[in-house]
DNA sequence: CCCCCTGTGACAGGGCTGTGACAGTCGGCG
DNA sequence: CGCCGACTGTCACAGCCCTGTCACAGGGGG
């Protein structure tokens, strides 16, 4: 991950807060602490972290309304932390807006690996595309673009690509792609895969004729690079 | 919100499916169950649901390994389902792409109440009024207007547009929009949605005829762009 | 009761796709 | 170093698939 993730630690108990905040660090994040939930509020506006971690039980306003108020104006990820394990607990938590309740004790690789599953997901919606060289394929909006400007690909074209975009520097044999794209076990030689290839690659590279990209694999199929 | 929420669950054992599944659909979801990780993928595949309830502990490929097939190629939320209450399989289903984490047994509210942290995520961007180009969506009021002044949408011609509205720049199929829109899945293949866009085009489009708005992706469904 | 909305099926046009033949290229072996 | 066989690139064309479009019938609400 190229962003150091930051987070903002609300938690009052200091021997916790402490201990959290040196295990988080560890594991390669930056954090902030607050042991209020004002003062956590005010951190929030100034540092704008990219996740918060919450404790329930806080003097003065407690985790829930902290939880409550944030949404109102925020919309990042909240981690509930809480050192009780009842059910109604974690559902007006999740009602509260946050996205992920954690029980006390835990572990600082677990809380780690909640904090990175729910900073993901976030990630995943945002964009969901990948680069090679000049070509950018954005999965969700199923288009493809080359130095910004949109190339009008073909069904068949843009789920071939997507195929070989998911796994980059993969050779895939006709066979699998005949089955990845195509749906369907022709075992027979058909030129099918390679036509559609060259069609491809019209679009996609640079020079047609030597290609980049889209390299091919001599005795198997076709591979996509990302070139120097 | 009007759209139900559409989960696949799967999960080996007869009693606690068939529980869980009477339990989520109490909540308001609907359900498609699988008792194998190859039926799950296959059913997956076939009806693309919003999100899956994935137990870890199955018969053949486990819950992990079916966790990290899926990441392959989706993107969809994933909860991984267990008995047991181990850290290190914590970490290791969240590594493999799963954004949540439940131990059972598991309390039905709780576990609706974490399947809606995690489908709210997706939907927390979209506020009262969008704006397309000249086009203006307001939801709370239920009103478009374009350049100021107010379109008649009828009802399905509505509903089709917040759809769309609500992912922007995103493509959805055809099957995506029958089960947004109409809450109900066909298979066949039918002119209806294709009907629909037509007739929204007719009232959004400044040209109907070359949509800059709506625009069709061929071989999936349609996207709505925010034209330059 | 009437009108508007909706879903359906048919149809046409245009572009995509699969196919087969042929040319070009690569690598190995003598 | 050159030849040969296997493998890949290329192309044109015919059929087909996909989408846009439309008219119509049923149904529901005012």
């Amino acid at each position: 991950m190229a962003h150091v993730p930051f987070l903002l630690l609300i938690e009052d108990d200091d021997a916790i807060r402490t201990a959290l905040e040196l295990s988080l660090s560890r594991q390669g994040h930056r954090v902030v602490t607050a042991a209020t939930g004002e003062d956590g509020l005010k951190l929030l506006r100034e540092q704008r972290p990219d996740l918060i971690v919450l404790d329930v039980m806080l003097p003065g306003i407690d985790g829930f309304e902290v939880c409550r108020r944030i949404r109102r104006t925020d919309q990042l990820p909240i981690i509930l932390l809480t050192a009780r394990n009842d059910d109604i607990d974690v559902v007006v938590g999740l009602e509260s807006g946050a996205d992920d309740y954690v029980v006390k004790p835990v572990q600082g690789r677990v809380l780690d690996a909640r904090i990175r599953a729910v900073l993901r997901r976030g990630e995943r919606e945002s964009s969901d595309s990948a680069t090679f060289g000049s070509l950018v394929i954005d999965r969700s909006a199923m288009t493809v673009t080359k130095n910004g400007e949109d190339l009008q690909l073909t069904p068949t074209e843009l789920r071939l690509l997507l195929e070989l975009s998911r796994r980059p520097g993969q050779a895939l044999s006709r066979q699998q792609l005949l089955r990845l794209v195509w749906e369907h076990d022709y075992l027979g030689d058909s030129r099918l895969v390679d036509a559609c290839v060259q069609r491809l690659r019209a679009k996609v590279e640079d020079v047609p004729s030597s290609p980049t990209l889209i390299r091919t694999v001599r005795g198997v199929g076709y591979r996509l690079d990302t070139p120097q």
